[in-house]
DNA sequence: TAGCATCTACGACGTCACGTAGTCGACGCA
DNA sequence: TGCGTCGACTACGTGACGTCGTAGATGCTA
């Protein structure tokens, strides 16, 4: 089973994830030559490097793959904002909830005017999408990311 | 030169911390010895694996300490709020400014209706205290746990 | 058909962060 | 003077990652 995505994402295994969300890749996946082309070359990386670390991420549930002819093609399992919400509920997760409000503080605190507008506004969308939807009695966390029991 | 205080904390390392961050810690720091039979004992760790851990930690910038006759007492360096949301803008700030939108809207959207009422909370209470406060023109995101250059 | 190219599967090695702990020497108190 | 307490150092095991090399299977081509 696979095991957690962990938060922590290493240098290369964060550049091949950027090249899998970016469109230069194809929407079809990416054969360990195509990212390796565009990562691993500029790099000066071994084509293996590229494969290993495609295929550690492939076991650790970071992307998908499927099978083209003899290669793989491989797909980032999550967008980008998948995995960061994801790192921000994780680091929100740890905190009562007095602890909750008061870490919030201090980021929005720490905020960029152009970062709380951002804020607001996802804030604002989420609440017009709301309407008419009336909310499930309590939604649990969505889990495609979710470790799995122990 | 302190390193870059890693996101990722060890289990030990957070551990010592949530008890700095109790107050059954000392406000005046926590020597070795107590932070040991606080975390150390019921681990069954020798006292001197606490040590280090601290030892490093505090190399790491995680703590600070102070002589105390001849032991040293030591002090979270940051809050756990501070620390928390470090991790909330390092989880942003890879993102450019539409990502960043989207990934605000995925985390809004796994959040619980608690947690949304508490960032609610949190925006209200940063607009009414900046009320009357007139803005400065652009206040760069708090540093106090900033890298240096490099 | 013999080569050569292209892929994946596996195994390896180095480094670094952490958890864990032992040893040693300095120091203070009975 | 001897015991107990502390910190400084050193060390070892493990796991995550970066980085490759080699071995096979498969496919294209002269």
């Amino acid at each position: 089973m696979s095991r957690i995505p962990r938060n922590r994402l290493g240098d290369l295994e964060r550049a091949v994830l950027e090249h899998l969300w970016t469109g230069a890749a194809p929407p079809a996946g990416a054969t360990v030559r195509q990212v390796h082309d565009a990562v691993g070359l500029e790099r000066g990386l071994a084509y293996t490097t590229v494969m290993t670390v495609l295929d550690r991420m492939a076991k650790k549930g970071l992307v998908t793959r499927e099978r083209d002819g003899r290669a793989w093609r491989y797909t980032a399992a999550a967008s980008r904002e998948e995995l960061t919400s994801e790192s921000l509920h994780h680091a929100l997760g740890e905190l009562a909830g007095t602890e909750r409000r008061s870490a919030l503080l201090h980021f929005l605190d720490e905020s960029t005017p152009e970062e709380l507008d951002e804020l607001r506004a996802a804030l604002a969308q989420l609440e017009a999408r709301s309407i008419g939807t009336q909310p499930p009695a309590r939604r649990p966390r969505a889990g495609h990311l979710r470790r799995g029991p122990t």
